[in-house]
DNA sequence: CCCATGTGAGACAATTTCGTCTCACCGAAG
DNA sequence: CTTCGGTGAGACGAAATTGTCTCACATGGG
């Protein structure tokens, strides 16, 4: 009964992904809410989509405090930063597949900000010499946003496993497909 | 003035990769035409997001012909079919992330025959060793959309380099950002 | 018990989008 | 030059969506 303002944007979030074009009213009814309500509580269809790349961008940059990426390897960061984004997965997945937000001001600001430091940790590893430094790390960072989307979206078609989310993402991108000798 | 169907339904997907709400008039006037000549060619919508998967299934169908998968090594084979799948990347990044086509039949179908090869291939590589057998054929094709989406958006928003396409998709997709210790 | 707050359902007009139509125009073929 | 097919622009009503409103009702606090 009682309006559960993340509840819904989480519940909008994974329609929007499946059905981008979804009215007011599909995403009041698949939150279990009347349109009414959503309503009430977002202006309209832009100020919810807006307050979804708030709520990403929030739990997004609360998984990169809590990944602690300038303590251990460049491995240890990156599955700590996967754990702590496996649970807002579903609402990345919807905003990586955003790309509206080309008129944000300072949602897109947020993203910078998220970016560079996603960014400086594949620098710091390459430096380190863990990582290699024939890709860019703005490829790697947008590779990791890939991959995070597309591991939510495989995981909620049921094409993969919910509990391998960490493990097949880290493997992929760390260590890729090509089975190496040592192994 | 003549009406080009293939470059419409090409700046269609374009546009649509953007900003997936865009009216037919927006779609028009993206492609150059007159919302009239759009609606003589595609009935709605939903046809030419129809025609849109069409296409690009086609295509794709048409690259992994080209790719050959089944000779020589898996490492060749992807780089074939990365290389073929480029012309075709915007389209492919429009349908990686327009997961609508829960209702399409025919066109789904298709698209689970294209599966299917991609997934053999994987398979085919480890069973013959070349790739890590701890990730699923399943994993291994889900992430092989989302990367060529995610390079092809990243390109066009201009954070990568449109030259570096293949590499970056092969390279990460097979050998992974960790540096190993025999290069 | 009563009240206050917030919700769901529905009505309603305004706006947007769609689908269809007409008409003038352009270019190519004859 | 004339004809014919196809296009762009715009008009038009139909349909869908939106934004706002009212009202009955549920729930929790005083």
């Amino acid at each position: 009964m009682t309006f559960d303002r993340e509840q819904v944007l989480r519940s909008a979030a994974a329609l929007l992904t499946r059905k981008s074009t979804a009215t007011m009213d599909e995403v009041a009814k698949a939150a279990g809410i009347g349109r009414a309500t959503l309503h009430r509580h977002f202006a309209g269809r832009d100020a919810l989509v807006k307050a979804l790349e708030n709520l990403g961008l929030q739990e997004f940059e609360a998984a990169l405090d809590a990944a602690r990426l300038d303590e251990g390897t460049s491995e240890e960061g990156l599955r700590r930063l996967i754990a702590a984004v496996e649970p807002s997965a579903g609402l990345m997945s919807f905003l990586v597949n955003e790309n509206q937000l080309f008129e944000g001001d300072e949602v897109n600001e947020g993203w910078s900000r998220a970016d560079a430091r996603v960014s400086a940790y594949f620098r710091r590893g390459q430096e380190r010499g863990e990582l290699r430094i024939d890709l860019t790390p703005a490829w790697l960072t947008e590779a990791l946003y890939g991959l995070v989307g597309t591991g939510a979206w495989s995981i909620q078609a049921g094409r993969v496993a919910a509990q391998d989310f960490q493990y097949m993402i880290v493997e992929l991108l760390l260590g890729g497909a090509r089975r190496s000798v040592e192994q």
